[in-house]
DNA sequence: CCCTGATTCGC
DNA sequence: GCGAATCAGG
């Protein structure tokens, strides 16, 4: 796999809008393992998985024992068929890794979830589809969010300050993310990197039942072929 | 069974 | 660094 700038950048969008890493993969055209395997080795938040157990912090520390860091996996099998002997039999744990529960942890001041605004429902939009498959992306769509239609001009102010950037209160806030200036459907390519200050999305009028513009489309949808159907 | 994400480890 | 294989919880 070569992982591009786009493709990483693609892969980080995807991971921070809540998409599962299998969904990530096929529309990456890639496994979930690979998914996975990049999204940790770039130090992606990660997400809520449903085997997060691990002890966080208890009090586990006091004996070098339990937390059997999970049996080898078959892997090993190949590796140390041999000296298994004479290590496995004086302790049940692994080899390598002895212990370090209490090691990171504590990195995601912000552990920005899912935008309520945009991603409402980050599986499955089940966009209608024809040619192409299912597996969309979640269309960045708050239409909820901005759909009021002010009758007055909403800005009042004559000319004072404007600011614009009056502070920065939240790591990440779709907030700050520009919104598209129109309630329609926009482009949800991402144009820089989330949580960035500089990020936002294209917001260029999407093709029919895409989330993407013309020029973003052909970009993301290069490939579609792999899919379990 | 299916799904999910995490981890390990040969390459 | 990469990702298949594997583990493991729901």
């Amino acid at each position: 796999m070569e992982w591009t700038d786009e493709t990483i950048a693609r892969l980080r969008d995807l991971w921070s809008q809540g998409l599962s890493t299998a969904e990530i993969g096929r529309q990456l055209s890639i496994t979930k393992n690979a998914v996975v395997g990049k999204a940790h080795r770039l130090g992606l938040p990660p997400r809520p998985s449903p085997i997060r157990n691990r002890k966080v912090q208890d009090g586990e520390a006091g004996t070098t024992e339990a937390i059997p860091r999970r049996k080898s996996p078959s892997r090993a099998k190949a590796a140390e068929p041999a000296a298994v002997d004479l290590l496995v039999d004086k302790n049940a744990g692994p080899s390598r890794a002895p212990a370090n529960v209490a090691e990171k942890a504590a990195e995601k001041p912000a552990p920005v979830r899912k935008a309520p605004s945009l991603v409402p429902e980050a599986a499955q939009p089940a966009p209608p589809v024809t040619s192409v498959s299912r597996s969309l992306p979640p269309a960045a769509k708050e239409p909820v969010a901005a759909r009021r239609e002010p009758a007055v001009a909403p800005r009042p102010e004559p000319r004072v300050a404007p600011a614009p950037r009056p502070a920065m209160p939240p790591r990440f806030s779709t907030a700050g993310i520009d919104r598209p200036t129109r309630r329609g459907p926009s482009c949800c390519w991402p144009i820089g990197d989330p949580g960035t200050p500089g990020f936002h999305f294209c917001g260029a009028t999407p093709l029919p039942g895409k989330p993407y513009c013309a020029e973003h489309a052909a970009i993301a949808y290069v490939k579609i072929r792999d899919r379990r159907d």
